[in-house]
DNA sequence: TTGAATGTAAACAAATTGTAAACAAATTAG
DNA sequence: CTAATTTGTTTACAATTTGTTTACATTCAA
């Protein structure tokens, strides 16, 4: 489902916005600040944040500038929302393909018939999506690997496994939780299986990149 | 030569886009309802499909979603025709993927100037007649490729499934986005059709210039 | 210290792909 | 138009890789 985290300082926009969406199917998140915002940008990885320009503390060019140096942030894409014409200069100084804005007030079916256009037309272009943490670099497109660098091969359930656990680095994912997700609801494997990958993902990217939770699942350390 | 399909019912405006548009050294094609374009389409591949928003039996947004949803035509251009300017309208056409708008009466002046910026807008990313990469050149006019220089002659499925894997190099293919994209929707050939085809390549191309990514397709090395 | 949980190597099973060959379909030459 | 040639597709089987289970060793927390 795609997530959608929405910044803004007046609440009733946030829940105009928060109530419209919900409506849509999307799973919404919400920041009242640009501080709040960047720090939730990085937990949650929402696919599209939608910020208004004018905000105490960090404002929105603000936080989309700290976005846009964050190699492991800089796929999500910014909508943003403005009152006056002017900002769109502003705007225009960002240098980022996907964005786009939405002028106050903001009408309920434009702004969902502009949210699905961007989201639609995102993953049509390119449903890059990279993770980066620590050496270790993950290519979902490529299907491919680098630890500092270097290209590793990695087995298909390596990979997914990889992927499921590099999402939230510091998070523990229990066992019933990766097997869901890497093998689904309706295959069943002994759960010993997954330990087995992860031996041998620790193989590969060494042995301190993921951590064992005794009792509880592995994770990825932060 | 860039080719620009126009769909209208209205045999004047047809007439007259036509007119204004080979002026300027574009290949025009013509239908007058939503069912003759999306046929035009399939077989023509424009780069530029111009639509009228209001037509009979297929509609323009019916005809566009149907382009939408088609894998090897999803990458076209779309500037819509309409008179009426109300949101409505307009929404609906977003987020059957429409990429811009055109309002009638048209002027011929904005008309052109309009469909030449869309024009150098998309063939940045995409048009491009030549792809070269490490010794593989590939003309896609001549239908011809090159290795070190020297010219070979590849099949047509080999041509194009070529073609496919060297738009972007590094990047899987799946087998799924290979059959929808090489042999189409409609026709159904076995999956392992394209690994003898691959081999070929393979035999012809070097063996290392196609990487196998084992349980989901194939990539060309970067 | 003890028992449950996890690490790990090895054996085995399953899935995927490479490849040659046979055949069918389409194209070209005569 | 027909035969020859080229191209496209399927199939079978071998080789390889990947996935799973198991058994035993080790670790960690109570």
């Amino acid at each position: 489902m795609k997530k959608i985290l929405i910044v803004d300082d007046e609440k009733d926009i946030l829940e105009f916005l928060s109530y419209n969406l919900k409506k849509e199917g999307f799973s919404i998140y919400t920041a009242s600040d640009g501080s709040e915002g960047l720090e939730k940008t990085k937990k949650i990885k929402p696919d599209l944040i939608i910020v208004d320009l004018m905000m105490p503390k960090m404002n929105g060019i603000e936080m989309c500038e700290n976005i846009r140096n964050d190699k492991k942030l800089s796929n999500v894409i910014i909508l943003f929302l403005t009152a006056r014409s002017e900002d769109y200069t502003q705007i225009a100084a960002l240098d980022s393909g996907a964005d786009d804005f939405l002028k106050k007030p903001i009408k309920p079916k434009l702004l969902i018939s502009k949210v699905k256009s961007i989201m639609r037309r995102f993953s049509l272009n390119k449903n890059l999506k990279n993770y980066i943490h620590k050496d270790v670099e993950l290519d979902i497109e490529k299907y491919s690997v680098k630890i500092k660098g270097d290209n590793i091969k990695l087995a298909r359930k390596e990979f997914d496994l990889l992927k499921l656990l590099i999402n939230q680095p510091g998070k523990v994912y229990t066992r019933e939780e990766i097997l869901n997700d890497v093998w689904g609801n309706d295959i069943h494997v002994v759960d010993r299986t997954i330990d087995v990958h992860i031996n041998r993902l620790r193989d590969k990217l060494g042995q301190k990149f993921i951590e064992t939770v005794k009792g509880i699942g592995y994770k990825i350390c932060e």
